[in-house]
RNA sequence: UCCACGUUAGCUCAAUGGUAGAGCAUGCGGCUGUUAACCGCAGGGUUGUAGGUUCGAGUCCUACACGUGGAGCCA
């Protein structure tokens, strides 16, 4: 491969004589011109072949090649304002890699299922490129997050024994003479047990939930990152959430202005995520939508429209604390001022992106830890280990869990959570 | 699991119960600066499946299949 360049690094070859190497993203064409628009996976490159320059043999492949083809192409590099990307490859020489019969993405509009059915090859266009790239660097902006801030990366099984929260919708595999087995749904427990090794730790991998859900917001399996810190209480928590999400969108903004701008993502709603973000109890959250005229009865949970109206009262993400405890999780802690209240907050993203953050200080005395997992009627044997973390010098400590695929949902301006990742698993497609 | 909507050319969609059409893609022709290029011509159809109503069904009715969105659940 020497010689040949990628296209983010023609800034440095201009006016030099280069080769480079991709496939056909689209093509133009007269008579005596052809324009090759071609892509490496770097970015795209307008490839001019004018009918004196190259052989009559390159100037029918120029006329004749077809849509992905792959092809190397030697040219000398132009500063071209007219071409996107700035420049522009003047051909002296193509040569056809492989070709590429009835591609079928064409340049014009496809229904999904169409889309989903060749993701193997929609994942090639310009918006899923793109996608992928700010998704690629969210990733980063997580693991920098937290290694900068001293937590450790404590990876949790992912074949487990039991239900995390005690639902019955887990993925089921047969696990040799013990059983049943399940995919995990959090890494959560295993992360507590971190934290106590380790003082702060997080969690960063696939996680899978077998609900029936069909909805743009769901996928069964889907990435998860979950920091988890010993002698955290619910506002030291809260304050780790909206440091993190305003370091992810704001890192996202300054080095992925191009993708964003490919997505056309209206920009100006991710510059107001800045701290501090509002925090209202899910008391005030009621009287809110009280306020608002919208139905809601106390007690219940928050639910999609319920979360749309209060994040449309704001112009960046809201925490809401403290829900009533039979909503939420038996492992969360009450609030010593309100035994009906457990100490959890949910961070909902701006523009109706709904629940990106779930978190909660955890219960850490052994005895109400107890009597939650009876009044849960969960199998306490399995949650011995769980237990043990109480009863070996327990400590406050909080985490939570931000949802990848949301997050990168909410920051593209996608409607669907399937695009934020390469082959999404959803209730009815497991394929390709 | 429940609710709503949909299924017509390779793709995206039209078509008062009365001869099934367009754009894109493909092929051929035209054009020396195109930006989802454009212009002309051509090929391309068991209208999801099975029944029913009717002189006549893409269109109306029933069932089923598949898909899409929403609810619940959650990240």
């Amino acid at each position: 491969m020497k010689n040949i360049i990628y296209i983010s690094d023609l800034a440095k070859f201009v006016d030099q004589e280069v080769t480079l190497q991709g496939w056909l993203y689209n093509k133009r064409s007269s008579k005596k011109v052809k324009f090759l628009i071609l892509r490496d996976g770097t970015g795209y490159l307008q490839c001019v072949t004018f009918i004196g320059n190259v052989s009559e043999e390159v100037f029918n492949l120029a006329d004749s090649i077809t849509q992905e083809s792959s092809f190397r192409v030697t040219g000398k590099v132009k500063a071209e304002p007219r071409a996107v990307g700035g420049f522009e490859l003047d051909v002296i020489n193509i040569e056809l890699i492989s070709d590429s019969v009835d591609y079928p993405i064409t340049p014009k509009e496809h229904g999904i299922e169409f889309l989903m059915d060749q993701r193997h090859l929609w994942v090639r266009s310009k918006k899923q490129v793109a996608i992928l790239k700010i998704r690629h660097r969210i990733v980063k902006a997580i693991r920098d997050f937290f290694d900068e801030r001293g937590f450790v990366l404590f990876d949790p099984p992912i074949i487990t024994p039991n239900a995390v929260e005690g639902t019955s919708t887990l993925f089921e595999t047969p696990y040799f003479d013990l059983g049943k087995a399940y995919l995990t749904q959090s890494g959560q427990l295993y992360a507590e047990a971190g934290a106590m090794a380790l003082g702060k730790v997080y969690t960063f991998g696939p996680t899978f939930r077998a609900e029936k859900s069909k909805t743009r917001r769901h996928l069964t399996e889907f990435w998860m990152v979950e920091p988890e810190a010993a002698f955290y209480e619910l506002d030291d928590v809260m304050d780790l959430a909206e440091e993190f999400l305003e370091y992810i969108v704001q890192t996202i903004l300054e080095e992925r202005k191009e993708e964003l701008e490919i997505l056309e993502r209206d920009i100006t709603k991710l510059q107001n995520v800045k701290r501090p973000f509002p925090r209202i109890s899910y008391d005030e959250a009621v009287k809110l939508l009280h306020e608002k005229g919208h139905e809601f009865e106390y007690g219940n949970d928050l639910g999609a429209a319920d979360e749309t109206v209060i994040s449309e009262s704001y112009d960046r993400p809201v925490m809401v604390h403290r829900y009533p405890q039979q909503v939420k999780a038996f492992y969360m802690k009450r609030d010593p001022e309100n035994d009906n209240l457990a100490l959890g907050v949910d961070v909902l993203a701006s523009e109706g992106y709904g629940e990106i953050i779930g978190g909660s200080q955890r219960e850490d005395d052994i005895n109400k830890l107890l009597e939650r997992i009876k009044e849960h009627d969960l199998p306490q044997e399995f949650f011995e280990w769980y237990l043990d973390l109480r009863r070996f010098g327990s400590v406050p400590h909080s985490g939570f869990g931000l949802g990848l695929e949301r997050t990168i949902s909410w920051i593209c301006g996608l409607d669907h959570l399937r695009e934020a990742i390469p082959f999404p698993r959803m209730i009815y497609r497991n394929t390709p």
